[in-house]
DNA sequence: TAAAACATGTAAGTAGTTACATGATTCC
DNA sequence: GGAATCATGTAACTACTTACATGTTTTA
């Protein structure tokens, strides 16, 4: 997977800027992917070269213009290519796990910090994924579906967990 | 988190060379850290320039010889410093998440498969790391051993969502 | 009136991988 | 006899982030 292949996906739904096609990622897959507008744009010039991607400058009162991209055939198909490859291997870089599993070299004051701290934010998001899911439950396919229940059901097993050790009966 | 706070927080147990050091990082935390050999030489030599390990060569017979990295007071400042700091942003980057998210844009076969290989994999993995905890169970930290029952609960999460769509009744 | 949202883009730098290069020993 | 393990290291490359640069409009 590289962020050719996601820029396309989201091609394939409408034809978008990289400012909307930024904001697609924080919203809906911000919990397994992500990427700056310092690659997406030099990215959708790239992919403009090679006829992946076609552009159109769209003039706007009061805010820059815009530049709305549309994917080609040659496009189409090289996403298609994508779909059908096996899915690379996940990688999960977690400096929360690094933390813990050197906690015996730190005070347990400091470990029971991050692991209140970890809670918190995996709460956080929790509730975000599960308010979007409520919020879009209509509008999206039941893939889309799936992706934030399986996002919602590993957090959920981490939360139980560290609750366990930091409330134990 | 950087490669220099793992690598020195591996010294702080006892001194060890670069292959055993990439050893650790297959082993012990492969399911949340990974680094290539092209990254750890290179990061040991910078460290030993920057005094915060000193090298050792020791010759054995029938093998290369091996550098035997030891942490300084200094490193272990540095990783002191890190311990305290709170945790980075966990970051995950999924292909199996992407192709499952376009997935209204293929055959419901291709997503069959992803389904079906994406549960052999994290079944693969728990096995792995439910038998290493098993066998290490004595050896390891109560902080070691949360690290693998963090992994282990998110794991089943995941297999058990994904058994539950594969396998409707 | 300040911050957030809208909108694009570049330059410099960081971090990392992959492939190459070498070579003995041990296990199957 | 071939694969895996032990052992180190470099060069070329890829991918990506952060900070900079610019400027309007809407919202709190």
């Amino acid at each position: 997977m590289n962020i050719q292949d996601v820029i396309l996906g989201l091609l394939c739904e409408k034809p978008q800027s990289g400012y909307e096609i930024k904001r697609h990622f924080e919203e809906y897959f911000s919990f397994f992917f992500d990427a700056s507008y310092g690659t997406i744009y030099p990215t959708l010039s790239k992919m403009e070269k090679l006829e992946l991607i076609t552009k159109e400058s769209v003039r706007q009162e009061g805010k820059p213009d815009k530049n709305i991209f549309t994917i080609t055939p040659a496009g189409l198909n090289q996403f298609h290519a994508y779909l059908q490859r096996p899915a690379e291997k996940e990688v999960l870089r977690s400096d929360f796990f690094m933390h813990l599993y050197f906690g015996d070299k730190t005070d347990k004051e400091n470990i029971d910090n991050l692991l209140r701290q970890a809670l918190i934010e995996k709460q956080a998001m929790y509730d975000d994924l599960d308010q979007k899911l409520k919020q879009l439950d209509c509008k999206l396919s039941p893939y889309e579906k799936l992706c934030m229940e399986l996002g919602l059901v590993q957090y959920e097993a981490f939360i139980k967990k560290v609750q366990s050790v930091l409330e134990p009966e």
